[in-house]
DNA sequence: GATATTTATTGCAAAATGCAAGTTATTTAA
DNA sequence: TTAAATAACTTGCATTTTGCAATAAATATC
């Protein structure tokens, strides 16, 4: 199990190259942070700043300049919540929409290109080990508290 | 097959939120692009700059400086190659042997947690497709053509 | 031996980042 | 019910990161 790291390490870099590759759709052209925010907007249920950010993993002011900056583009909308005026709830506009979709077929695409190496068997046991696994990482909270000896004090890990 | 981009997404963003959390090691405090480098650097026989730049898909001027910060930290080592005096070859010190390993260290431990919510096949299962993913997508060299109607000229992709 | 090409480094200007402080809205409590 | 505390964002500012253009140094080509 030694070489876990080694593989995922592979993994995720060949595929943020890919997500790299797949960020101009319809004349817009979006950087891999936005690209990952209007996915985030998109799966959600016209979900707040915070939440968003969170999930991102991103500093809610860093957060809140890229949503302007979509915001500007015409690809995101910010409404203040009926129920609490203070939170924003994001959701994409029709261009936005749009653009999430190219952005989506042509990972799809890429992805059906390397999936073209793989078995029908294979395909199918890759996508239910990578489900699972996500559920495992979801359950595992570990992220965030190193508990290690040798941890600097200023690494806030965010 | 539609959802592979939803699971693939998913599965990079918390894997890289867990990343973040790697990045502090007998006092030094490691970004996660430099904990990259690290990793290339003690993956491969002493690379030249170019190869791990375009292994990490960093512009050649940007990682030039990014090098010199790690060598200013004592982590990395750089020399000139003998037969080609132009290409600096990287290395790591002991200190920065240490801190990869250390960073290796925590990411297993955390992939371990996670682990330990599936099934000893289950992990086999999911080691074994990511092996032969990675093969796959190395084939695939379909990245950085998008080959799309409305893709912007300046897309330039790196 | 002169010119072209390759490898890497700086100058500079633009973009991204995060902390501290501020604003507006809601909750708590006196 | 109103004053203080808290919460969700936003802005100021200083630092860091990024990439293109230009440069320096070494090698290849002719």
């Amino acid at each position: 199990m030694e070489n876990a790291r080694e593989l995922f390490q592979v993994m995720t870099r060949r595929l943020g190259l890919l997500n790299k590759c797949c960020c101009s759709v319809d004349g817009y052209d979006i950087s891999l942070t936005q690209s990952h925010l209007l996915y985030e907007i998109e799966r959600r249920r016209n979900p707040s700043m915070q939440q968003v950010a969170e999930a991102l993993g991103t500093d809610l002011t860093t957060f809140s300049r890229q949503v302007q900056s979509l915001v500007r583009m015409g690809l995101i909308h910010k409404t203040a919540a009926p129920d609490d005026r203070r939170v924003s709830l994001l959701s994409l506009t029709s261009p936005g929409e749009a653009v999430a979709r190219g952005i989506d077929r042509q990972m799809n695409d890429m992805l059906d290109e390397a999936f073209s190496f793989l078995t029908p068997f294979e395909q199918e046991t890759l996508l239910r080990s990578v489900q699972i696994f996500n559920e495992a990482l979801g359950k595992s909270s570990r992220c965030c508290q190193p508990a290690q000896e040798g941890a600097s004090p200023n690494n806030t890990c965010n």
